[in-house]
DNA sequence: TTTAGTGCAAACTCTTTGCAGCTAA
DNA sequence: TTAGCTGCAAAGAGTTTGCACTAAA
């Protein structure tokens, strides 16, 4: 159902369609969790040789463009992304020790927000939460080094 | 007061004094808001010509190491810096209109993180709060494109 | 036949590193 | 005299762009 948000897309902006690209979004949709465009190709080129990551890095910002992606940037240099679930927007808890990233919902949080914004006569359009620590796991293995990238 | 905190971390690692090094010291914590390393090499060779790019970006790691600075990213690809106020977290909004950056403090919304934390068992270190929008001056400027870096 | 899509290599942006000379202690 | 500090140039990492070719409509 996701998928013919995508095809109108394409449609309404006398686009054309691809195998590469629909190997990419096929992939790209069936990810938990968040991907990096590298990790992507990667999993697409399990399908499909013939894919380079111009055309992945490419697809990501059509996804991104339609409403079926939402691209994170977290504390590093990399962008990831995660398909978009209409109408379910959530924020993140990042274990620094193993990476680990899980999902919360806070409507009271967000009644809070939009009362900060009241305050300052500001609209917002959307906002980044994200509570960087320890998960329970690392916390009983002890201090670990954060993990690379 | 804040530079004898520099003074003492630059003693106990065993490092030594520069006068690019104080220049750029001097000149950051003497910033309003939020500086990227580019501008501040900018401020600095006002008053010294020789200092260069890389002194900077060394001196800014050295400051955010010991706490004397805050690093922030927004929805940008470059790092901006911001003098650390000992004790005085705070969070932002930030304008796509014209850039602006206000800061606000919301202890209720701290809590409620503090609670989610606790459903997930997870150990808060710092968190990431951005709110994204239009602010008051270009909601009335209508319509506006997004300022570009 | 037209024009969007593709992969490759090159360019770009921001940041870090290697290095040889400089300088504080 | 011994390291840390410096600027420069080069290297890195992640992403975007230019280009000639391919292929959908």
């Amino acid at each position: 159902m996701e998928r013919s948000l995508l095809k109108h897309f394409i449609k309404s902006r006398g686009l054309r369609q691809s195998s590469q690209r629909d190997r990419v979004v096929e992939t790209f949709l069936s990810q938990k969790g968040h991907t990096s465009a590298e990790e992507l190709l990667i999993q697409v080129r399990k399908k499909d040789k013939r894919v380079g990551l111009t055309t992945v890095y490419r697809t990501l910002k059509l996804l991104t463009e339609s409403g079926l992606a939402v691209e994170r940037k977290f504390n590093r240099q990399v962008s990831t992304f995660e398909p978009a679930r209409i109408g379910q927007h959530h924020d993140h808890l990042i274990c620094l020790g193993c990476g680990k990233i899980m999902e919360f919902e806070n409507k009271n949080i967000e009644t809070l927000q939009e009362e900060v914004a009241r305050k300052h006569t500001f609209f917002i359009t959307h906002h980044v939460l994200e509570l960087y620590g320890t998960c329970l796991d690392c916390s009983k293995k002890g201090a670990k080094k954060p993990k690379k990238k």
